[in-house]
DNA sequence: TACAATTAAATTGTAAACAATTTAATTGTA
DNA sequence: TACAATTAAATTGTTTACAATTTAATTGTA
């Protein structure tokens, strides 16, 4: 329509891939609080539930994140219990991540929350489906 | 697979979203360093320069985002002399924000920027449109 | 008209998020 | 072996982001 067509809202793409994921991070907390974690923490957890022992720059490799956010969360954690935080003998500048028994019976807790999400998303299976190997394409492009 | 398949990362669709959403963020920065605005910022200019005369509210509405974030940024982008952040005499609970002269001149810099995050998303036409689709279905569902 | 309820911004407090720098350990190489 | 280069975490500083609360103005109603 005009010269400045381009910088309409509507007619970005990051703009509802922004909104859309703090909405749903905002879904997810009514049901994390219950189990004390932030929906950064829980990703984390899922990740070292997995994958016990992760160092940070791994873990920090899985979750797109940099260990300025990572240490301060892995504390947060480490202060609740639910992780230690060791230095690798072989290795003193890896610091190891390892999953406490406090920490393996909150993923008991855990395993209701992605069924309670479920139930908030009205997508289509095709659509979910569809919009989950476009976002892979774009993280993988990203790497 | 076994019973915590609904806790591994690769089974969420709210994490390739969380992590696309902020790998782009990160890809505008420099872009839009040499202009001097954060993404958020920027969409923030975005709907000023198509709405001028919004206030708080109704910006914090169409960005999804609440005074919290809102007045503080605002504050920043006063202080760079972009917008002027004015009570309404009708309604003093309002604050109204216009952008200035410089802003508009701000917006004629912008205009390169989208081209630019064009060349480095590889997506087909089609993909695009379909993500486009259904990130407003999931966002027109959270109002 | 009084005053309760509502509303819009701002404020407070906490947790991300990340760029840039620092610290300490390890590795590579002259 | 010395020491430069690299590497992994941690730290520093700035900006978001949002829940919860506060402040001040307006609206509704007894």
């Amino acid at each position: 329509m005009n010269e400045y067509d381009a910088l309409k809202l509507k007619n970005q793409l990051c703009f509802p891939l922004y909104a859309v994921s703090k909405e749903i991070t905002r879904m997810y907390k009514p049901f994390l609080d219950p189990i004390n974690l932030t929906y950064t923490q829980y990703i984390t957890m899922m990740v070292l539930w997995e994958n016990d022992g992760l160092n940070v720059k791994t873990l920090g490799e899985k979750l797109y994140l940099d260990s300025g956010t990572l240490t301060p969360l892995l504390k947060k954690l480490e202060q609740q219990g639910i992780v230690t935080r060791t230095r690798h003998k072989e290795n003193e500048r890896n610091v190891t991540i390892n999953v406490t028994p406090k920490g393996y019976a909150l993923r008991e807790d855990a395993l209701k929350v992605p069924e309670q999400i479920v139930k908030c998303l009205h997508l289509e299976p095709e659509e979910g489906a569809m919009l989950y190997k476009i976002l892979y394409k774009l993280l993988d492009q990203s790497k």
